[in-house]
DNA sequence: TAGTCATTTTCCTATTTAGCTAAATAAGAA
DNA sequence: TTCTTATTTAGCTAAATAGGAAAATGACTA
């Protein structure tokens, strides 16, 4: 959970988020529509990677990254789920642990 | 929509906004479930605040912070459309600059 | 007014993150 | 094998972030 919020805390992995949406891509592919260097593409998709959002298959010498589409949507909607229901009074707020951390 | 996905990017953040799901309170209400110095629970709050998720209104000397619900739920749900509309195979991702940045 | 309580702001330090270039890996082509 | 291309890893610096303590602000009380 933090780990799909912090991948998502950042414009340019959004982007990436964006691209792949439409299709499947390789890091190339996905770096010629940034400024930035490879090297730093291929980092921000590990941590998409790292939170599950995006999966990467060897395809000979490429690497095609592409959507993990339920994680991105369930994870969000589980984190939402007790604020929709809080905003129509229906139920209290998703339990977690209170008292001290 | 940046300010929103960085609020939400720290567990003890995502921590108050379960705290006031459940009702409006105030910084030191809130301060109490947590081991961390209530400046830094103000600075937490403030985060939120910028982002648009919890409003505060002033009673007398306490200051009471409440969920903007819609506003939370508003913007994922933005965010996510696409995704599911991808996953279901209906239309292509939302528009957005491609291009060189 | 002086004193107290709730909150925010300031200043500081430690940690994390983003980006770069250069080097290392891995696969394909000659 | 050697060369080339695609990607990742390492090593670095600059900037952002989180936290604490102490000072400042603002409102209530005596």
């Amino acid at each position: 959970m933090d780990k799909i919020f912090k991948a998502l805390a950042s414009e340019p992995r959004r982007r990436i988020l964006d691209y792949l949406a439409v299709e499947p891509m390789t890091v190339g592919e996905i770096a010629d529509n940034f400024e930035m260097a490879m090297p730093s593409i291929s980092r921000h998709l590990a941590v998409l990677k790292e939170a599950g959002v995006v999966r990467e298959q060897k395809r000979g010498q490429y690497m095609l990254y592409s959507l993990v589409t339920n994680r991105l949507t369930g994870q969000l909607y589980d984190f939402l789920a007790p604020f929709c229901a809080q905003a129509r009074g229906i139920v209290e707020a998703r339990p977690r642990r209170r008292g001290r951390d």
